[in-house]
DNA sequence: CAAACAAGTCAACATTTGTTCACTATTAGT
DNA sequence: ACTAATAGTGAACAAATGTTGACTTGTTTG
């Protein structure tokens, strides 16, 4: 053991300043930019470094948007956790899961526009990774699904069919949410609205539905 | 009228490289690029032609994308006025109409590519060009549905909620499809079915469905 | 036929980009 | 206390970028 110094120190800093590169990144990605047009001076201008120190941290741009995408989906999963230790009333689920979506899609801004961003027009590695995270995640809440009474009628493969659908209602509304102004709270409420209208309508069909026995 | 020439070589000419530098950036496009990303000089290279003719045709890649747009959503335009002009058998009406989507989206592959990236990353004028059309695209879906039978129960708004839902859906669907290798029948089979699927589940819980009168 | 026109070429420019190298200063390990 | 390790600096480079201007070559048009 060190007497003189603590240990860590330089460990500090060091996670300092690639935590501002990667806040950076997320920065610039706010507004109308797109991950693919940034440029790596510019995340070290912003970071407040000198591009050369750049590559003490990551590779490239590559490098760090698979550390963003990592980011990113964890505060996702920390979500999931969160939503299923939390108490399940049946009665409202719907209003309080969208409700509490909304309040994680608000307070992880950035985090949610990076994976809506990316999932579709990032680099090759990056999309693929999302859309991956997003089968891992959709495949979860099937999971979840399964234990309901009125979705005893649904094998695997439909209740992730079923699932896949809400997920993308959600991103979608993620996306309406995302271009919205943060304070224009009519807008904000019609998109909430508008979304859990869409799940109840999901689980109305689901209630119906009978998958085939032998597929 | 001149007595030597035809009229219109020069014209002939200059549409045909102006379809040359459209094309070139919907070609660049595909694969793993965004169109942010793209540099016209980039694109002139790729359409034969040199970066300063680029001005001749586009103030620049902003004007270049918004012709995009428009290109795109009038062969959107060209499958829905066809679908419609069909005869409509409602037996399996679901499985012509997700049939003809996806022959629409192998034939206008780049396209539909086009749209649905940068629909979400693109700048603000394409991004929000791309979802106005979509809006009108929902809306026109919307009304298309509202003579149906089973959907009496449906007011405007919620009719428009609906028709979100799918035109999510087959979103969503169109991002796998763009995804898959062409040749990959089989996974463009259960794509395929993943989309009629939903879409069922969507129309058995309209069917289901009360709109509150007062609203 | 001759003058006006316009699509495309060529060359040049000032910026910005990614990447490398030698360096400095501070911390870590012994 | 002394040496090694290392996060960050500064300068330099070759390459690529958007944009401009003067030019060539062919088409219109009167």
């Amino acid at each position: 053991m060190p007497v003189v110094a603590s240990p860590g120190v330089r460990d500090e800093r060091k996670q300092r300043t690639r935590k501002a590169l990667l806040d950076a990144a997320l920065l610039l990605l706010d507004g109308e930019r797109s991950f693919s047009s940034l440029s790596l001076r510019e995340v070290a201008k912003v970071a407040g470094v000198v591009p050369a120190a750049f590559y003490r941290h990551f590779s490239g741009m590559d490098e760090l948007g698979m550390t963003l995408v990592d980011e990113a989906f964890g505060t996702l999963h920390q979500m999931m956790r969160g939503a299923r230790s939390a108490p399940l009333p049946t009665s409202n689920l719907i209003a309080n899961s969208v409700e509490t979506f909304f309040r994680y899609a608000q307070a992880h801004r950035l985090h949610f526009q990076f994976i809506a961003k990316e999932r579709v027009s990032g680099s090759s590695a990056v999309r693929l990774a999302i859309r991956k995270e997003i089968r891992l995640w959709t495949s979860e809440l099937a999971a979840d699904f399964a234990p309901f009474p009125k979705l005893k009628t649904f094998n695997g493969d439909d209740l992730r069919m079923m699932a896949g659908l809400i997920v993308n209602s959600m991103m979608g509304a993620t996306e309406l949410f995302l271009d919205a102004k943060p304070n224009d709270d009519d807008e904000l409420r019609r998109i909430h609205q508008l979304a859990e209208k869409q799940l109840i309508l999901i689980f109305l069909g689901a209630a119906q539905w009978k998958s085939k026995p032998a597929q």
